[in-house]
DNA sequence: ACCTGAACACCGTTCAAGT
DNA sequence: ACCTGAACACCGTTCAAGT
């Protein structure tokens, strides 16, 4: 007689658990997009269809759902730094991956405030995606300012920080329009008329 | 015979509660201060020797609490704005309410991020003091526009969100110096080198 | 009149039990 | 191996009882 089965992978099995697991990422991704980043997980596993626990089971922390959740959108920030690095001229490079920065802070209600939080955690799941992006803007402003297309005393913790402030004073009037790029503007060219305005001597 | 005394307010029985009061105040000021707007209720009962109770009977909401915090500042707020709706040049008086706004904001941590839902929610306890400082602004803008030494299409609301954005941003690193100014500055003149690194043709 | 703190409510997290 | 949900922990808020 043969003994059951002990070691044949139940694919059936996984296959639940992966399905488990997309339903999760989707009712997360709904549900941050609508309440923000603190949007309550029990409501997240409810609508998934699944317990707590299973909940728990796969994203051990908030930040931990919300590190795969905007995994894709890691990526591609880290992409279109690279392609910045080379573009010209500097200035508008800069410009460019400010709007890009502040627009990816703007996804989630809450996601300026745990970014720049992150940057201070060394163990957060985020950590090293965030620090990426710190040091790529690093790279955009240097290039800035020995082109002199950006003021010669900033740096790049202001940088990211005012890029994540941005997206956090687009947060302050929800259900009207994204405000992010009007801030960014008003940001990168200050609040005094223009040259335009200046009448020279 | 007398009847007993029951018409005579009981003046030591006030004035014990008037105590329990102050200090709660006391001890609400420094936890702010120390956690930001956000800090446990019940520490701060217990730091001020009441019970819990006593607090929600003294300050029904947590707003009602940093509204009575928040009291006197709001009134030296709106004398400096009456002051500088005077003061010329035009320019430079929106410059330094953007500035008083903007430390004020950055008292507490978490307030402006208060101060700005405030701003949504006529019912809240501080919303009076803030559309007054809102519409001090708005004033402050209009006439600096005017005289052509602030950007025509600016509106009040995005000044007064951007000053709060920048007392944001300077919460985001804890335990350096406090980074309002710098911020405010780099907000006011733009990120592009000033027209001292401009070369005329 | 004023104060107290146990009781309640809410929500995030863990874990023993089940399949 | 994976899932469940009751149990636990935590904290803010209320209210019956006490002075």
């Amino acid at each position: 007689m043969m003994t059951a089965e002990p070691r044949v992978p139940r694919r059936p099995m996984r296959s639940h658990a992966r399905r488990n697991y997309e339903h999760l990422l989707a009712q997360a991704r709904a549900a941050f997009a609508e309440q923000g980043i603190n949007a309550s997980l029990e409501d997240i596993a409810r609508a998934a269809g699944v317990g707590i626990g299973t909940l728990y089971r796969h994203f051990p922390t908030r930040q931990a759902l919300l590190e795969v959740l905007l995994h894709d959108s890691f990526n591609d920030l880290e992409t279109q730094a690279r392609n910045l690095i080379k573009a010209d001229p500097p200035g508008e490079a800069l410009a460019s991956w400010l709007r890009i920065l502040a627009a990816h802070a703007a996804t989630y209600r809450g996601l300026a405030e745990a970014l720049m939080s992150t940057l201070r955690d060394e163990r957060s799941a985020l950590y090293a995606s965030c620090q990426a992006l710190h040091a790529a803007g690093d790279q955009l402003l240097a290039r800035a300012q020995e082109a002199g297309e950006a003021r010669a005393d900033l740096d790049s913790w202001e940088l990211f920080t005012l890029a994540n402030a941005m997206a956090w004073a687009s947060e302050q009037r929800p259900g009207t329009a994204d405000h992010t790029d009007r801030f960014l503007s008003l940001l990168y060219e200050g609040l005094r008329p223009g040259m335009s305005h200046t009448i020279s001597p």
